[in-house]
DNA sequence: AGGAAAAGCTTGACTTCCTCAAGTATTCGT
DNA sequence: ACGAATACTTGAGGAAGTCAAGCTTTTCCT
């Protein structure tokens, strides 16, 4: 309908997301280095919460299947995930966290949730609004919109 | 004190902003490839509406500066880019836009609006309230470099 | 049941991104 | 004028990503 109003603000909404996520891949990089990890190693372990499939890890961060093969071999290196085989179907590894990794997952939450609070200016009495505003946002089901 | 409420509720407005985070990346990641670059190239062409020195993209980005050589190279061979030597101090080279590079970046910040709102479910009445919150989430201060 | 197709994962080749250490040019400070 | 700092580049090397090809196991079809 012509109105020159909405895209201008919709250039200044994409301006402040774009930074509210860099500075959350900021705080993720430098928590993770912390512990001599990567950012997407600390991603891992914040998934596995319950053990899940090297699949559908591989979905969660809409990359090839191949890459995670690599990115397990790594952080199974280091003690703190295990590929365990499915005793339903053999083809499926499920990635599932020893217990120093469960132990270094707590850890590492709560400094993400401390960090990410400081580098937002987050304050207590804004998260009822923040938890708000992302309900309606993000449309929960995890539909990745442009699907040509 | 010792309130229990804000812990948690802090691990939900974590998990949300994570899950924008990564929408937004890849959002940023599949407009990138529809023109054959990457979301740092595009990132790149984003913060060039006015030219930039390799240094403070470096700052911009938080990276060492090695890294801005290398990217800023294939940017150039793709001839979106030129180093303009500073006249004024000759150590200096300002990245800048070629005419070609300004064309696609206006093309391609259009398609991160569009595609960034479509991802996210961004209706035009929910601006004001992003727009809000953006604004009194980060310490508007972005203290990046300290001028000399 | 038996065989082709599909699913889950790995391997190998290759690119980009990123860091660190070192090196070159240029400018600044005293 | 000379040493220190600044701006950038180079080279080595790791992490993360893609694609194509291959292996094993499961599923589907008839």
């Amino acid at each position: 309908m012509a109105d020159a109003r909405t895209p201008r603000e919709l250039d200044e909404v994409v301006d402040g997301l774009l930074e509210v996520a860099k500075r959350t891949h900021v705080v993720m990089v430098s928590v993770a280095a912390r512990h001599d990890l990567t950012a997407q190693q600390v991603g891992l372990l914040r998934v596995l919460d319950e053990p899940v499939s090297m699949r559908a890890f591989a979905e969660e961060l809409s990359c090839d299947p191949s890459n995670v093969t690599g990115l397990v071999d790594r952080v199974e290196r280091l003690g703190l995930v295990d590929r365990v085989a499915d005793p339903d179907d053999r083809r499926i590894r499920m990635l599932t966290l020893t217990p120093k990794g469960r132990r270094l997952r707590e850890k590492i939450n709560a400094e993400v949730a401390r960090d990410l609070a400081a580098a937002l200016g987050l304050e207590p009495e804004d998260h009822g609004r923040v938890l708000r505003l992302i309900a309606s946002l993000t449309p929960t089901d995890a539909t990745p919109p442009p699907r040509p």
